[in-house]
RNA sequence: GGGGACAUAGCUCAAUUGGUUAGAGCGCCGCCCUGUCACGGCGGAGGUUGCGGGUUCGAGCCCCGUUGUCCCCGCCA
């Protein structure tokens, strides 16, 4: 037997037992006589005691024992004197008294520090070279054991409500009005290739048509778009799809799993309802379709107030239909003119002309370059709406609703960032519903918000071919604290309504059929109405784990140039290889490295 | 595609205005040490300052380029 117990579990009552342990040398401490061993595995640190008088050998073999070497103990549960109990390990009360030890396996000095303190300040890159090594750490290793158990939480609750798991392929189809594709060419078909999914959506549609009723996936998904801290070039959604319903239930549903998953992460009790808003609301009220609702300095509507104002730049946007508005940044009154001039610069990006503040000063003076220009009343109206006290900062934004929505919005999460206004341990969920059906992209073309399924509300459908604009989509999503963990929607079921929203597109009947024939056609053998939504798994379960990079939640990630520094992919491969797919690369091969 | 930050010992960092032999803590190696748990003490090894070029009597430091990592904008139905 290689052991009886983990190196996490004895205590007390295991007093007098001889017992077997297997595990890394965490710390050795050598005192020219005793020598002590911690002794490491998943479950946690044991200390093993040599004493040359119990076996001189088996100390002459832990006296060569280094950091990381695994090894096997034999020995005797002892209990700790009262004053030698270590209070911070749960095996604190106990020590294994050792007289047989066994090297199963020599380390190499790791690379860097194991110890979670440390280890969290070494750069990324070295972390993710050695993953192997930055696991061993118990923090990451809890990260990679609560994904899972989220995951089984998950999968629980929704075999519990009937769903259905089913695996969709990986090799399938390109879908060019998503994100970008990662491809894979074809052997057997020369010249043709398949898609990694961007998600299983046409997959899990086509099982409502089949009558699964409930479907559920823990699914890979791939974009080949730049990353961010919370993107990965492949990530993981919980997908899933439901016939014969409405919005409230996709609500009911998730609500009830994002429940689930809070107490199993040890979070406590998610209240329930989550509450919701409009797309409208968030936009207006915090400049986000992603709000996080940890904190307020909601964005302010001044459009009244300054009607008819003095003040040329208020007025002159208000009279071309734009809106004033402003944010209430508390206690920033003392922000260095260098935060003035980058969120300046921030917000000319977001397309706003400049930005207008006031630095309301202990004294209660108003510091700020366009006062001057505002009348009593409209001084006395600021005061009351954005509920001005000493030291607060206003900042002001004018311009058409969505680019002052926008700027106000980032500015409320900097601003509110640096007041430290942000409460970090808070879960603020909430769903964004009645998302509009189509925008506009940069050649001025409509496109779906969503995707081109996404059903519209059924009063809107009379707006659909006439002001399109105008509709609203039976879209959600699900936030947490500002980051987008999902979305969904009820999608279109009857092949009109498809139809005649593929033609507000401006789709040609030829790439309909060529893009969507097989759904089209699977929808007209009696498709049931059906909706669903998907959550990025990563994402929440970043949130949860506290982290602040979705690569702490994923075993072997991927840099921002989407590279495996451990696997060191992507790679070339043989020319041979290439010949097979025929495949030719058009990259020029540097000097000296022609085969 | 764009903006920003960083790159010095195995790790984390320091190095005055451009000026002697590039330092510290941790780690590593050796010796000492029988109750430590971040053990302690003494000693030691360890550097092409990411790479390439330039300016200079002289470059870790200034300039140009390049590579890599991270953050953000664009992008992400």
């Amino acid at each position: 037997m290689m052991r009886t117990h983990t190196c996490g579990e004895l205590r007390k009552s295991a007093v007098g037992t001889r017992v077997c342990l297997c595990g890394w040398a965490d710390t050795v401490r050598d005192h020219g006589g005793l020598i002590f061993i911690d002794l490491r595995d998943r479950y946690g640190l044991t200390q093993v005691i040599f004493d040359p008088a119990d076996s001189r050998e088996a100390w002459d073999v832990a006296q060569s024992t280094r950091g990381e070497y695994v090894i096997r103990i034999e020995g005797v549960v002892e209990a700790r004197p009262d004053n030698m109990v270590n209070t911070k390990l749960p095996t604190g009360e106990i020590e294994v008294r050792s007289s047989v030890i066994e090297v199963l396996n020599k380390s190499k000095t790791p690379p860097f520090p194991l110890d979670d303190e440390q280890a969290a300040k070494v750069s990324e890159d070295l972390r993710l070279t050695y993953r192997y090594m930055d696991l061993r750490r118990q923090r990451m290793l809890g990260n990679l054991v609560l994904r899972h158990k989220l995951l089984q939480a998950a999968r629980n609750y929704l075999d519990a409500l009937h769903f259905t798991e089913v695996e969709t392929p990986i090799l399938t189809k390109s879908t060019p009005e998503g994100a970008r594709d990662y491809l894979v060419p074809s052997r057997v078909m020369p010249g043709t290739f398949y898609a990694l999914p961007q998600a299983p959506q046409q997959y899990k549609q086509l099982l409502m048509v089949s009558g699964l009723d409930r479907y559920f996936q823990v699914a890979r998904c791939f974009r080949d778009e730049d990353l961010r801290a919370d993107r990965q070039p492949e990530f993981t959604q919980i997908d899933l799809e439901m016939s014969f319903i409405t919005p409230e239930d996709i609500y009911g549903v998730i609500d009830g799993l994002l429940a689930a998953m809070m107490k199993t992460a040890g979070l406590g009790e998610l209240a329930l309802p989550i509450p919701r808003m409009t797309y409208a609301d968030a936009m207006s009220r915090f400049g986000s379709d992603k709000p996080d609702l940890r904190f307020g300095m909601e964005l302010t509507d001044l459009s009244e107030l300054f009607k008819g104002t003095q003040f040329k730049v208020f007025g002159g946007v208000l009279e071309k239909g734009g809106v004033v508005k402003a944010i209430n940044a508390k206690g920033l009154a003392a922000v260095p003119p260098r935060a003035i001039d980058d969120w300046t610069a921030m917000v000319k990006e977001a397309g706003l002309g400049g930005l207008a503040y006031i630095r309301v000063q202990d004294d209660g003076a108003w510091k700020s370059p366009i006062v001057k220009f505002f009348s009593d009343a409209e001084k006395a109206g600021l005061q009351e709406k954005l509920q001005i006290q000493n030291g607060d900062l206003i900042l002001f934004a004018a311009d058409k609703p969505a680019v002052v929505h926008v700027a106000l919005g980032r500015l409320r999460l900097l601003s509110g960032a640096m007041a430290g206004a942000i409460p970090q341990n808070k879960f603020a969920f909430t769903w964004v519903t009645d998302f509009p059906l189509f925008e506009k992209n940069d050649e001025g073309q409509l496109q779906s918000m969503h995707h081109p399924f996404t059903a519209p509300r059924p009063q809107d459908l009379p707006l659909l071919e006439t002001e399109p604009l105008k509709v609203c989509a039976q879209a959600y999503d699900i936030v947490l604290n500002g980051v987008e963990l999902g979305g969904g929607s009820i999608r279109i079921h009857d092949p009109d309504t498809q139809a005649s929203l593929f033609k507000v597109l401006g789709f040609p009947p030829n790439e309909i059929e060529e893009r969507f024939g097989h759904l089209i056609r699977a929808f007209s053998f009696g498709a049931p109405p059906h909706g669903g939504l998907a959550i990025g798994a990563d994402r929440l379960v970043m949130l949860l784990a506290g982290c602040e990079s979705i690569r702490d939640v994923i075993a072997f990630p991927k840099t921002q140039k989407a590279m495996d520094m451990l696997m060191n992919a992507p790679a070339k491969v043989d020319a041979r290889q290439l010949r097979d797919i025929h495949i030719q690369s058009v990259v020029a091969e540097p000097e000296g490295e022609k085969k």
